[in-house]
DNA sequence: CGATTGACGTACG
DNA sequence: TCGTACGCCAATC
């Protein structure tokens, strides 16, 4: 069904705002829910990315993570691995599916793209 | 239509 | 500091 075109999906707005995200930055799925507006639903971040998986171009789904910097959606990508390995390539040291200096490494959506 | 689930987050003990 | 409980909201069963 055609509705209006001035309204973004919310999965799609998800998708552009992680695309934002530079490389060797991450940022958590509340930080995107609270930029989007819907700050208590940080749950619908977590699902829109369950459905990134068709997106393209692909969505750096890798450089988003909880609040605490863990890697809590590695389980979805193709290999529980493969979400490790791609940060680690951007230069995001990773310990125990837990990202070192997460704070340092955090990108707030509500911040860069609020100017 | 009601109950359960989920890539989260905050509050409480 | 760590573990558990609860709340949010949409999708799925």
């Amino acid at each position: 069904m055609q509705k209006s075109k001035n309204e973004i999906d919310f999965f799609e707005m998800v998708y552009q705002v992680v695309r934002l995200i530079p490389k060797g930055r991450v940022t958590s799925y509340g930080a995107i829910a609270q930029y989007l507006g819907t700050a208590r639903s940080a749950r619908m971040v977590g699902w829109a990315m369950n459905a990134a998986h068709n997106k393209k171009p692909k969505v750096p789904a890798h450089r988003v993570v909880n609040r605490i910097g863990m890697l809590s959606g590695k389980n979805h990508f193709e290999t529980p691995f493969k979400m490790q390995e791609l940060l680690e390539k951007e230069g995001i040291k990773i310990s125990k599916d837990q990202i070192k200096n997460f704070k340092k490494h955090f990108w707030n959506p509500t911040i860069e793209l609020a100017l």
